[in-house]
DNA sequence: CGCCCTCATGGAAACGATTCCATCATTATT
DNA sequence: AATAATGATGGAATCGTTTCCATGAGGGCG
């Protein structure tokens, strides 16, 4: 491997000191024929900056850092997605790190964070504030995205507006006339589950605490919730599934056990995804705007460094399509 | 922010010289009471070495660069997630870039990369070779993951075996009775729409050049080619997707054309997806390893530090689910 | 004409780690 | 017992950049 070309090699091709170089590149005063010279000597070296240099020399790395529960999650993927875009926008690199939603992962992966010098963070929390005390105590900024962390609301999120979503999609449900309406819910989205509650109490519909369920991330465990609901308590006829994976497993349990939808169960399901235009019928769905998350999040990140934020709540959107009917 | 401890701070308080630190976190040799004096101290102060100053001295930067077109496509989500895997697995962080396919973003990315250090790279190229000549003459370490750059065959490659999956759904589709398959390909799958070509010629029908289309990655433009596939050859009875966009594009032109799968038309998509079983009928398709590319080829790229690898190609799976059917 | 201000410029320090090398002590060998 | 060998240890150089500071030249103004 060819040695990298540096700066001193750049200063001595042009006939100019080291510190010249890097005023002309990063652009400080320099006389135009001396800027024109080290420019022209730059590129015929194709000489790049190491970051790793300037990184050292000025204590801080620049990139930023992004922990999700799961990339293979459509909707974590565009959460990325919307990061990656605005840091690609800004010119700065994104190290990327998978959390499974367990804390004990998440520790680590902030600490690896930490070592490679990087302060600013977006992430998705696995829920556990543990791992973020360390975090700030380090002096990282961080935002979080689509959920918080309990108990450290000193830290700015990014958030769907879920209570908004939610009463959109139980108001909906309950004007096409059901009443026995369940929730199927996921990890972490305990507010989707509140603002369920608080909708059906105030639209006078008694909650029925037997159908709000949950299940864990997997598609087994959110398969197995889904079924078990359905075999349980046949006289539901709406379901308003968490999101996406547990959308897939209502859709499966559902057809597994034979219940036509719309016609025996009306199913809504937050977050939108290709398939669901795909199913049959096509899926009504409440969509968050998963690449927005992403975008706000890393633009917060980028401009608050050192001061603080404030978060954001972004509007979700009731789509309406083929999978809600009016009661049996 | 509270200023970083250094490995200054722990010799110091340790009462002995920096190299004696360095060595005892590195592994080296020094005595037993001394390492342990050292180790404790540095728990006390929770000291983490800075990644910088290590990679500037060892001019290198131990992390692996992930390029992808599409997070957001399922097959890319898993490829990346198997590379991420296999990286945290190794320790070592990864910076990820999305190329959406083009050329250009493409060099840009390798330039930002180069300039972070790193020196080991996983990506799914564009197709364009121009991007990929800078990177091996600036000492990048590639492997390439799903396709290869065109004409760039020095750089190792873990693909899936797209001929063998190919021509075992063809083989499937014609054992059906099929006679006018259609295949539908996008971006850089030239090799799919090859072995498309072979395996019809090896199995003696004759292949309809008419049949073979190309989209681009958008969705609309899927769907274009695909409706307008179905609307120029009403005759053809069978139909190939290279790709789980293409799938999606085919199965709503279809839909929106009022062909019955499987009775109208037998689909088989490359790439299985979670929808493809929610699809109705659920989709027979061509399951190629996604993640384990992933894995595997970050697993190359990290073991193949300097000495020139193999590449490899993983079979596939033919899922037979409910979208094949005689020929009508 | 002289002084001061401005501006371009280069040398050198600093960032935080690793690592070479010299030093010193302790033990083994002849 | 003298010398060599071994091993622990710390000082200092080094990586590639930015930035502080000193220097010198040149021009404007009194």
């Amino acid at each position: 491997m060819r040695a990298r070309t540096t700066i001193k090699d750049v200063a001595e091709a042009a006939g100019v000191g080291v510190a010249t170089v890097s005023r002309v590149l990063s652009g400080g005063s320099a006389s135009p024929q001396t800027r024109e010279r080290v420019l022209a000597v730059a590129a015929q070296l194709d000489y790049r900056p190491s970051a790793l240099g300037r990184n050292l020399r000025q204590r801080r790395t620049g990139g930023i850092g992004l922990l999700v529960p799961d990339v293979t999650d459509s909707f974590y993927g565009r959460v990325a997605d919307g990061v990656l875009a605005c840091a690609r926008a800004a010119g700065e690199p994104v190290i990327m790190g998978v959390t499974g939603d367990d804390a004990e992962s998440e520790s680590e992966l902030i600490g690896m964070l930490l070592e490679q010098g990087v302060e600013r963070v977006v992430a998705v929390p696995s829920g556990d504030h543990e791992p973020w005390g360390p975090a700030v105590r380090a002096g990282l900024t961080v935002v979080f995205a689509d959920r918080r962390a309990t108990g450290r609301d000193d830290i700015p999120a990014v958030l769907a507006d879920e209570r908004g979503g939610v009463r959109t999609a139980v108001e909906y449900l309950v004007g096409l006339g059901h009443r026995r309406i369940a929730y199927l819910g996921g990890h972490g989205q305990g507010q989707r589950a509140a603002a369920f509650r608080d909708t059906l109490g105030a639209l006078g519909v008694t909650v029925d605490e037997e159908l709000v369920v949950f299940g864990r991330a997997t598609r087994d465990s959110a398969y197995a919730a889904a079924s078990g609901l359905f075999q349980h308590r046949p006289d539901l006829t709406a379901l308003v599934a968490g999101g996406n994976q547990l959308g897939e497993a209502a859709v499966l349990a559902a057809r597994e056990l034979d219940l036509r939808v719309p016609r025996d169960l009306s199913l809504i399901m937050f977050d939108d995804v290709p398939w669901a235009e795909l199913c049959a019928p096509p899926l009504t769905v409440i969509a968050p705007p998963a690449q927005d998350i992403g975008y706000r999040a890393a633009e917060l990140v980028l401009r608050s460094a050192g001061r603080r934020a404030r978060g954001v709540s972004l509007p979700t959107e009731l789509i309406i399509r083929g999978s809600c009917g009016p009661r049996r």
